[in-house]
DNA sequence: GGCGACTGTTATAGACCATTACAATTCGCC
DNA sequence: GGCGAATTGTAATGGTCTATAACAGTCGCC
């Protein structure tokens, strides 16, 4: 028995605003901090920018990471999103409860199912990147372009 | 009756690493998903460098803020934060039942109490804000320190 | 004096994720 | 060949965080 698609409702619902008037102390000097309120901006952004989709980020960057790797399996799909394998399972059963991606057994191994995408899921998905993608720009047209690519190395420099 | 200070346990555990031989398809090339990726990676260390505080970084946060603004009422905590009212007042509740902060009541407003730390608040805080400080310094060594500082700007541009 | 706005509070519900345990399968190694 | 260890998917359970809604007390203002 599938579990029914629940409409999603996102956990964060308002930005980190700044408060005028108060000291923010170390807060300002902290990576951290700066981190958390800008991926909580680029959260909020993405939830406008998918609204009806019924779509979060580690469910877009499931069908991303399939939709380009098909047969891929559960677990790498976990390591990828940084969950654990049960995680990788909900999200699997929600793109298969959707009708976006199918298991299908791996000729060579037993144990393990690949994942591949149905025609309806690489339809949704191409629609999904291109508002993301439109999106995310339009957030980052505060940068410049020189800005944003900087921003970018910077980031994957620090995660490594 | 105070809610027993519960063992903290991280919601989220592993590093989002990158698998070798996958495609990463537009990821690459979104902000968020490198903002994602550098934020749990902070978020590890920090959870690291304050092993046995039992601290979170909203409750860090919160600390913080109350340390640089005594008298700070519930309903602005809970706006730095970007959390509602309720989240901000079991903040408060875990701060009061460690003995960290307390409510006073404001002498011209009988409906808003103003959040104090205590001494042992003030302490602890003091405590945190170094291993806090050094840890955030030491996951970004492998920028230089004019990175550092350009990063910092392009978040805090990004976040508005 | 009365109405609307604000504060703190409580209760409730939901989303997300880890942990644990289990069965089936495959692999390594003797 | 065969057996124990490791891997995969799965299911059940629990915990943490946060929002929502409702309520009472207080303030501001006309």
């Amino acid at each position: 028995m599938q579990k029914l698609p629940s409409p999603y409702r996102p956990r964060v619902l308002a930005p980190i605003s700044r408060v005028a008037g108060l000291d923010y102390d170390v807060l300002d000097e902290l990576l951290g901090y700066a981190l958390r309120r800008a991926q909580v901006g680029m959260f909020l952004a993405f939830h406008v920018a998918t609204r009806g989709l019924d779509i979060t980020p580690p469910r877009f960057t499931a069908l991303v990471i399939v939709g380009a790797n098909p047969g891929i399996g559960q677990s790498s799909l976990g390591k990828v999103l940084g969950i654990a394998r049960s995680g990788a399972m909900m999200l699997t059963d929600w793109m298969a409860g959707r009708g976006l991606a199918e298991r299908r057994r791996r000729p060579n191994d037993g144990r393990a199912w690949g994942v591949h995408l149905t025609a309806r899921g690489e339809e949704m998905l191409a629609r999904m990147k291109r508002r993301v993608a439109a999106e995310d720009r339009k957030r980052a047209a505060v940068l410049e372009a020189r800005e944003r690519r900087e921003l970018l190395r910077l980031l994957n420099k620090l995660a490594r």
